[in-house]
DNA sequence: CAATAACCGAGTAATATAGTTGGTTATTGA
DNA sequence: TCAATAACCAACTATATTACTCGGTTATTG
């Protein structure tokens, strides 16, 4: 499991899409705007974590991205999983035969490794991190400013 | 706090360091060819974490490196924070002008995350990583093979 | 039917990763 | 003293990844 700018990216997006969510549908536009990330990366984002059934999107206008599941049972280690693809780079590349013992050293511990981080990004979920730092003040604060309804999208 | 496989890269060299520690430091050379990792992509690894002051290298023949601390007093985020440079990459770089509130999603929440991912990293040592995957026994195993006493290093 | 917005693919620039090359300096033992 | 070892160092290179641009199509709405 890596962890990097990109799964950074997916899971700021994806919590945006949760405080404006209740609201309809959120834009891949909206969100570009307030998070400063560019419309097309946000898409090839959405377009994995759509795949992974994370969240649907819905065309048209009105149309945008809803979560499939409750914030609570969506986890960061479900955003950065669908987002950072594992792209084994074990010496021995899924093959056992490393052949003296050595070689291994790689193989199991970083995956050993690997596992433990999963399990820790995995008991945290989107909910979760959205509410342990003081967002949900702001969001009631953005919230007239950030999801017009449809009206105002100059 | 990133997680790449830079870092992966050299947890794997000082865990393999550790290994075989005891009979003296450790070179470079030699851990290039057990994990097969490139002997200048180790040196610049091992720079870092020589300036970080996990290590220490001794010059000539008869030298290499040698843990500074305890395998069991250098954490893995010791390691990986010595290698994969923070590199700020939120929207607002540090500066904490983020104007409407909503630019701060980045700002706030990925370091919350960050933070928390860094003490469950900083909560592993190397010697239980060593540990925890039976790996004591292929040390004994490959000892006699891999840290030859400077006599047979063709 | 015009506007919206997801969806899609091929490209591109910038950066990071991993390695190469060609050194120097310090230490050792013959 | 000298040759071998091995850390130390800097510049350069190839490849991969990141993040973005561009130019579309399809579906949905009013």
């Amino acid at each position: 499991m890596r962890l990097t700018t990109k799964g950074r990216y997916a899971v700021t997006a994806m919590i945006d899409l949760s405080l404006n969510q209740g609201h309809g549908p959120v834009t891949l536009r909206s969100i570009s705007q307030n998070q400063g990330i560019s419309l097309s990366y946000l898409e090839q984002l959405f377009a994995k974590m759509r795949k992974s059934g994370l969240i649907s999107g819905t065309r048209g206008p009105g149309g945008g991205y809803i979560l499939n599941r409750d914030v609570d049972r969506i986890s960061i280690a479900d955003i950065v999983v669908a987002v950072d693809e594992p792209l084994d780079i074990t010496e021995c590349a899924g093959r056992e035969d490393c052949q003296d013992g050595r070689r291994c050293l790689s193989h199991g511990l970083w995956s050993e490794l690997s596992d433990q981080l999963y399990g820790f990004l995995a008991g945290i979920s989107l909910g979760e991190l959205m509410r342990q730092s003081g967002l949900t003040r702001i969001r009631e604060e953005s919230r007239q400013v950030e999801v017009p309804s449809l009206a105002d999208t100059a």
